[in-house]
DNA sequence: AGCGTTCATCGTCTATCGGCGATAGACGAT
DNA sequence: ATCGTCTATCGCCGATAGACGATGAACGCT
């Protein structure tokens, strides 16, 4: 599922899904909540709220692009949502990187 | 192990850098370039232009970009300037993300 | 029933991104 | 000296990101 596909031919396509989880991890909001998450099991958006110093629609937001990455799962348990880290996931683009990385480096 | 600064506290300002360097790969032109970078071992930029069907400022942006996030190299040689990979940095980055994805994921 | 809390969404504003063409500087070649 | 090539930069634009406040729905509690 995720890319037994072309090997370390790669391709364009691959580089725009890479890219767009990068794109979710490049905001240092968003990689302090990713923190926060993991460090609290899991929790609710103002909890986020209370630790980071922004208004409660702009962390709500940062979460939402979190979850459309695929990075976070949420459940919408009544009021408190519950958001938290997709751990497989998360590894899932650090491997990318490394390959990535590693192809880049392959000739030294 | 690269970074026994502030443990698992970790910080508010690192943040900041790892999300930075991210920016710089969270775009599918710029990985693709810095595939075709690796793979040429080193180039100009028209050759990149060539290879990437955009224009050469174009290219030229993206390649600023990726030399102030220190992951290319830069060497104004001349007419072709050279743009090489810097595999250290961008290794660096790799780890980086590694670790931040770790210790989201010590729970499990 | 009514209040307080939590959250998602909407609208707005500003700044930045990503693209392009045009331009100017630096060279090599003729 | 002039022409063609390669770069970097500038100016411009549409689109998007990132922030906020306001709003309304859903819920718990009294």
């Amino acid at each position: 599922m995720n890319a037994p596909l072309t090997e370390k031919t790669c391709g364009f396509a691959d580089s725009q899904a890479v890219a767009a989880k990068l794109a979710a991890l490049s905001h240092p909001a968003r990689i302090e909540i990713l923190r926060h998450l993991s460090a609290s099991r899991s929790c609710c958006c103002r909890e986020v709220v209370d630790h980071l110093d922004l208004a409660q629609s702009t962390v709500s937001q940062h979460l939402k692009i979190l979850v459309d990455a695929g990075l976070v799962r949420y459940e919408p348990d009544r009021q408190r949502s519950r958001y938290e880290v997709d751990s497989d996931a998360l590894e899932d683009v650090s491997r990318s990187l490394a390959a990535l990385v590693n192809s880049c480096c392959s000739g030294r």
